[in-house]
DNA sequence: CCATCGCTGGTATGTGGTATACCAGAGTCT
DNA sequence: AGACTCTGGTATACCACATACCAGCGATGG
């Protein structure tokens, strides 16, 4: 039976810091680059949406703005940002680096049963129908380079690749129908899979690494919708 | 890949709730009946182990007040408030007619295995050799009771025995070393349990409310630290 | 083209919750 | 008896948030 006993409170739950949270959530999960999507925000339909007043909802917006993820325009309304072509280039970029050396930790720190659920991911597609599944495989390629920088257990690579994500999977939600690149990519993620099994360290982070840079390049070539 | 979502954020989290609720766990956990206990508590003390000033801890001792779980003294301190020993045997009553009732329902709605599952609270101690393990017996004894009530599944039967069981509980556990209280308990229980397998409305229904009469009774002879 | 209206973020004000400082009375100690 | 300590009680300041109002811009209609 026990003695009176109390712990701290947590004090930290003011409203500000709920929908600052609530909206950041919100905006990293949406594809902010596909075609015709609305990008534009509204503080009083977000109060009516989020059921409070709209001083909080400034102020989470306005750090926010401070973040660079919206842009607050007088009497016009917020709008969610899009990354330039050259920033998200430089993304990419960022993102192989943190990929291929997330991999080479995988070869070294992953498990077995780990490295054998990289397959399943792809199991649907085995049969060369990806053009047919275009969305499914493009969420299976997206969570395929997740488990990647997840399973290399390190914090800060894991965070600051949290940092890009949502622009690369933008963007590479965006590509992935564009002429043979989902082809190709299956084609990649077996062959880089295969190295991880073999725990090569070199090998896993060059196929990596390229198959971002490819990325990159196409990028470079086709992409005319960032300014 | 989702569009722009939000749901309403919850408001509902005033520091003031909070220490409410947390300080009327905290007592209603205690056993307030046992001797020697500490039943006082010191606001500056409160401020200290709850991390908060003493402003919320004022507004949700008040209304701790009051309920009636405690008593304000000034310049003194806040009292955990025990309850007379007439207002005790007045809940026995009412828990005697809420756990008979109680009893009755579980006659009609419980399962084999909920039934079978009450036994499993007293395996241990079907040997006899209760007065040697007499705190986890209490333990077992007030399990067992709560479970009864618990098993009707009727929503305000709970709710109405919940607001009386931390006395219940407290007196419960102070009394079951008391001369042969725990050796005739456990030979009760096992009739009582009898009776819930046989889908015996009327036996169960009187030997429950029976057993908790005894215990009114034991109160009314022996009681003494109860002004 | 001009006037009006509607819509937007911006600003001001009021209210309630909380932290902190100070107060008054009771009890203890010298 | 006086000084000190401890307590809940009270006052004040500050902050977060809700709500009302403002000013400017763009769209629409005459």
């Amino acid at each position: 039976m026990g003695e009176f006993k109390v712990d701290p409170i947590d004090t930290n739950f003011s409203l500000k810091e709920r929908i600052y949270s609530s909206l950041k959530q919100a905006i990293t999960q949406m594809n902010i680059y596909e075609e015709g999507v609305n990008l534009r925000l509204d503080e009083r339909q977000l109060s009516d949406q989020l059921a409070t007043s709209r001083t909080p909802i400034r102020e989470a917006l306005a750090r926010l703005e401070q973040e660079g993820l919206v842009r607050i325009v007088p009497r016009k309304g917020v709008y969610i940002v899009r990354k330039t072509k050259a920033e998200i280039m430089e993304m990419i970029i960022l993102w192989a680096a943190l990929e291929s050396m997330a991999a080479r930790l995988v070869t070294q720190r992953a498990t077995d049963s780990e490295i054998a659920a990289l397959r399943t991911i792809f199991s649907t597609f085995q049969d060369g129908q990806v053009q047919a599944h275009i969305d499914e495989y493009s969420d299976a390629n997206i969570r395929f380079h997740q488990s990647i920088v997840e399973m290399s257990r390190c914090k800060l690579l894991v965070e600051t690749a949290d940092n890009i994500f949502m622009h690369i999977r933008g963007i590479r939600a965006r590509t992935i129908s564009e002429s043979d690149r989902a082809t190709q990519s299956i084609i990649d993620h077996i062959h880089i899979i295969e190295t991880l099994e073999k725990r090569d360290a070199d090998a896993a982070e060059r196929l990596v690494r390229d198959h971002a840079l490819n990325l990159a390049e196409h990028v470079a070539k086709t992409v005319t919708y960032l300014e």
